[in-house]
DNA sequence: TTGTACGCGTTATCAT
DNA sequence: ATGATAACGCGTACAA
């Protein structure tokens, strides 16, 4: 009945391996850990017979008794958007080489970020958990994640921000963005522009309402007119339209300050395509994030740059940290922001 | 000892659950396993109590004696390549709301899927596994991975292929290219198109080598001469390249079939913003797959269609009826391609 | 409907 | 360096 049973490939187990090594179950188990003391040429044998019989250690039953799933999970509203796809690449990357697999949950584009998702998640024990929603109470999220550790990617202002959410006991990203806009709105300035239009994102993306907050702030130090709000949600669409809107029913800009690349996408087919508008020449335009399409012929974008593999680096560190020290004190990682200038403005 | 230990936050376990709600730890089983026979008001007051100690199943411990992980591993190249993250994002949702979670690893771009992955994937005992890279021996991936059923994309001529792969035991989802390419080639032709180049794909790629097959072979059915192949990779920068390469070093071409969409919006900018030729005037474009950027007005590209959401549904289909019954038939479903005319063509 | 006993595959503990 | 034993948290057969 143990001997054999029906199913069609019966995996192979460490009993299995140590049967045919003729050694014990236990030292199969310390040839797959390499901290274990075991005499190296048995631990060699185990190896090469383990490789011939296919067995690989059953992480499940692993996390069990270690207490680590060797999980990652990450929250995602948009796997196909270009920003995050690419930040989901270079993370499942760094935490492949590190003995990480990546776990994906999508929420709804809403942002509701339901209880039902994590408790969902859960029940797979992640040993870390990126949320790139911003939206999320630290405490909900920590409460429901007894062995996660949530990673709070925040905007400029961290100390005080940090204050109102109560999200100083947690590790935390902070992405200093107004370095990035000074420049922007320099560049803007310097060739004339008078009237900033800012081009929304999702109204409840942290990064959207700081982005915002952060332009309004500099151009009034600048002695720039404040800008011109127009709503959007990062999307190529919803930013093609607003555009027309601005200029056909409202005053327009000399100048447009999205809240993405795809958004500057968006705004600069609007005025070249639609409203016979030429870019630079009429309206110049700015976008953030310096995704790959920023550098296509067609848009060649002057963007803010925000570096990918600075942050995930960051980000690796802060997992691999606290899950090496779980008690350590929460730490805060820094990134900056430049601009990259290509063809849009000037 | 087993009542209290020191770990800052301790999971709820079932026993915790049975202690506070005053039944057995079965009962609390069975309380989260709806076929279970349990008295209603009594699972009600279970499940309550779960969710106030923040109570959640350990998949581990559940898949351990279920064989079920409720894990579905997806091997791909590139996250961040526009129609794969569209396919991730689909497919994760689509197998989250069926229970399932994705599980994402990385193969090197130049395809060597090797077998450390798969032995270090196979851990993860997932229940299913997507491989996009299409150049994976079935034999070798099934060796890998006992409780995982192999999904394969492969392209027209099916039976032919699975002949000669020995794919024909496995379900397997062929792409019937043709139809669209028929379009296509149709179109460019009725436009007055003489001399096609095709912009290939990654060597390796299967997609890639029957586009160039198929495109072959309906341009001699319709009387046109071969196409001028011009080598690539699927990416942007190698297609714009390959295209100032076509047109500077090479004889040029009236018509450019690229492999796929990102390469098309290469050769477009390439013809306009560096050769200064005019499309679809001097040259016409049509491209593979219909990404969202497609419809952007900067590029309005006539492309090959595979929808999207038919795919999806069909690798769910499969995954989940092999799940349920693993003894069944292969069963092979198949997906047509279309062409969406837009602006690069006539 | 409910409870008992056992096993899933692995590692930690404590021996030797 | 090695081996025996006891968990880890859960589901399932079987009995009640």
């Amino acid at each position: 009945m143990s001997e054999r049973n029906d199913r069609k490939v019966t995996r192979a187990t460490a009993d299995l391996v140590a049967r045919e090594a003729n050694v014990s179950r236990i030292a199969v188990s310390r040839a797959f850990n390499p901290n274990a003391s075991l005499k190296p040429e048995k631990r060699d044998r185990i190896l090469k017979i383990a490789r011939e019989l296919n067995y690989t250690p059953d992480m499940a039953a692993r996390s069990l008794v270690t207490r680590r799933s060797h999980l990652v999970g990450m929250i995602v509203p948009d796997v196909c958007s270009p920003w995050e796809s690419q930040e989901i690449d270079a993370l499942t990357t760094a935490l492949q080489a590190e003995g990480f697999a990546t776990l994906l949950f999508k929420v709804k584009a809403d942002f509701s970020m339901d209880q039902t998702l994590l408790t969902y998640m859960r029940g797979f024990n992640p040993d870390s958990v990126i949320a790139f929603t911003e939206n999320v109470e630290p405490a909900v999220l920590s409460g429901f994640l007894d062995r996660a550790v949530p990673v709070y990617i925040i905007y400029d202002d961290a100390e005080e921000f940090a204050a109102k959410r109560s999200t100083s006991l947690y590790d935390r990203l902070v992405v200093r963005q107004k370095e990035g806009i000074e420049q922007a709105v320099a560049l803007l300035q310097g060739y004339g522009a008078r009237r900033v239009a800012y081009l929304g994102g999702k109204r409840q993306s942290l990064a959207n309402t700081e982005r915002e907050r952060i332009i309004t702030q500099v151009l009034a130090e600048r002695g720039m007119a404040p800008p011109v709000v127009v709503p959007g949600d990062y999307t190529y669409d919803t930013a093609y339209r607003a555009t027309l809107d601005l200029f056909r029913v409202g005053d327009g800009a000399d100048a447009i300050f999205a809240s993405n690349d795809v958004a500057a996408f968006g705004a600069i087919d609007a005025l070249r395509h639609e409203l016979s508008l030429s870019v630079p020449g009429d309206v110049k335009v700015v976008g953030f994030d310096d995704i790959p399409q920023s550098h296509w012929k067609s848009y060649n974008l002057t963007t803010v740059r925000i570096d990918l593999a600075d942050r995930v680096r960051a980000l690796v560190r802060l997992i691999l940290r606290r899950l090496k020290t779980p008690g350590a004190d929460p730490l805060v990682e820094t990134l900056s922001t430049r601009l990259v200038v290509r063809g849009t403005v000037g």
